[in-house]
DNA sequence: TTATATTGGTTAAGCGCTTAATCAACTTCA
DNA sequence: TGAAGTTGATTAAGCGCTTAACCAATATAA
């Protein structure tokens, strides 16, 4: 590989002079810039990161850092990476991922690149809170923002639809189609994400003159054969739902399943609208109707946010809600 | 941020022996190492990649390549990436994910990465062959190996399903379950894959005494949704298939809608194999039969022999193929 | 006792860039 | 004509590590 030197020495100048060519700065004559250019094509040359990394105190690339769970992706991992490549287009960041395996410590991971500084700032997407990597980002000083989290805490930023106004805007949506006994079914992650499912629940519920039954969200892990077995519990109840709004595209997985079990007809025995924009939801029997915050809004703010604060710019606002939007298919009875 | 200075201070020795200390190298005194430690600890500190990365010519890390599209992830992204983790937990190389988004040109974007040695070396995940980041690779001098995609040249490393003797199998496989009219739908990429396809299929009907139909391969683009087209179009023929060998999961998706538009019921009317082992397969209704080379034994072997081709050890076998099994589910009637 | 290893470090060069400071050669202007 | 810019470069320090070479002190062998 050849360095700065073999393309000054091609040129006939100083390195100083072809560091200035190739990054566009200085006061270079346009003969000169033209010898470099020259030099550098015929030595093939591109600088070598890690020297630029060093002798520039920083990389030039961020990180989104995610977790592997397969069933995540489709909640929207490349609508996300695919908003951010965008915004990163226009300046000269680099997108790196890191993919999180679901195994303990696997976290760990990520604190030799962090604290190494591999990356200039992270994207967290659908990581917890209380996940010790939002404590090593913070430790470490690395700029960072979380997609798909709402925090409690004012001093983390983040980026997320907004669940409230998702579970009130699905209640209310199925109510009218004629769906009165609704149940949410899911992995709610967090005590946080819980109430404020409630809360917009219940709201719902109450402006339609009804009472917040007990139970209204059944929590499952992530599996669909969990959702399955919990969809299939409540539906065999005597006042079972007859609609359910299901918290991930896997738990909408199991709920079609448990309701192909009990012989139910989706959407005329059972409506089940989902939540996220997975590429899945289309092509389901039926096509699955979803609530939720466009992933690409989220992607690109968050983008963006990082951005701002890379020039520390303090003045911006941290915070960010997508506000919630419904997608009418199939397995919702469309009036 | 601590350097190595402040921590050969604190502990009253030169950094030369901290940078021993931490990497276990040099002949340095219990008690040296302890005092080094303590004071790591008490600074919090950790080298910064860039600065090691360039005094020793290589970063430690490799990048896995692979196609942002989304039903490509079903097709094992995540069973390969916990495959390379688990090879490369035993080394100390850490794994970066380049997700290449479905833009022209979008290949470019590795062009900075991979000639500026940001890795030392790369996973291309299918990536086809003719595909512009195979030359840029070779030039750049970075070891790579590809897993999905088989070579017809000898020169590139490449650990793939052996995809003859999965048609093969998936044939034979439908054929003894009483499936006489089988048709494969699906995305080839390249006309290398397909031959092979047929090769497999045309054996696989050859050897049980049957012709080998024309156009016994239907060439969609990934979506579901062409591939519904397609299969509809196909399954409304006098003469129509009773068993179709989806090439995706994504294909998969398309033709289980096509029966239901079709009302054709699987397995009864219709037996659906699928290729690849997608988390997908266990939850569609009803569950998806496969037939595929496992994703996991792929990103281990590429991971080894990636990592032997960082002893340049010549003596290796560079080209491997996982046979193929089949996962018996519903969708083809196990007899 | 003296030559020879061994132990436990230190020294300093080098990795390949960036960039502030500097400078020589021209212009411009009073 | 000389002082003051302007242009277009060069110089050299520094980024934070690694590591071959070296060295002093101590242990071992002849």
């Amino acid at each position: 590989m050849s360095t700065i030197y073999d393309v000054a020495r091609e040129a006939g100048v100083s390195i100083g002079t072809v560091s200035y060519v190739l990054n566009g700065r200085g006061r270079i004559s346009p003969e000169t810039i033209e010898r470099v250019r020259q030099a550098v094509d015929k030595l093939n040359y591109q600088p070598r990161q890690a020297a630029k990394a060093l002798a520039q105190g920083h990389t030039n690339s961020i990180a989104l850092v995610a977790p592997a769970k397969i069933y995540d992706y489709q909640m929207g991992l490349s609508k996300v990476i695919d908003a951010i490549g965008g915004v990163l287009a226009q300046t000269d960041y680099r997108l790196l991922i890191h993919l999180t395996l679901d195994r303990p410590d696997a976290w760990r991971e990520l604190e030799e690149p962090v604290r190494g500084r591999q990356m200039d700032g992270v994207i967290l997407m659908h990581v917890a809170m209380q996940d010790p990597r939002v404590e090593l980002l913070q430790q470490a000083e690395m700029p960072f923002v979380m997609i798909g989290r709402t925090a409690d805490t004012g001093d983390i930023p983040y980026v997320d639809a907004d669940i409230e106004a998702c579970a009130q805007l699905a209640v209310d949506y199925l109510y009218r189609q004629g769906y009165q006994r609704i149940s949410m079914i899911g992995e709610t992650g967090e005590a946080a994400i819980t109430n404020r499912l409630l809360q917009g629940f219940c709201g719902a519920l109450k402006s339609a003159g009804l009472p917040c039954p007990p139970n209204a969200i059944i929590n499952v892990s992530g599996s669909p054969e969990e959702a399955r077995k919990a969809a299939r519990a409540v539906l065999q109840q005597d006042d079972r739902p007859n609609g359910i709004f299901a918290l991930s595209d896997s738990t909408v997985l199991g709920v079609y399943s448990a309701a192909h079990d009990l012989n139910l007809s989706i959407p005329r025995d059972l409506a089940v609208l989902g939540y996220a924009d997975s590429p899945l939801y289309p092509h389901l029997i039926p096509p699955v109707s979803a609530v939720f915050g466009s992933m690409a809004e989220m992607g690109e703010e968050a983008a963006e946010l990082l951005l701002l604060k890379f020039d520390n710019d303090t003045s911006i606002k941290d915070q960010v809600l997508i506000p919630p939007a419904i997608v009418e298919r199939e397995s919702t009875c469309p009036a």
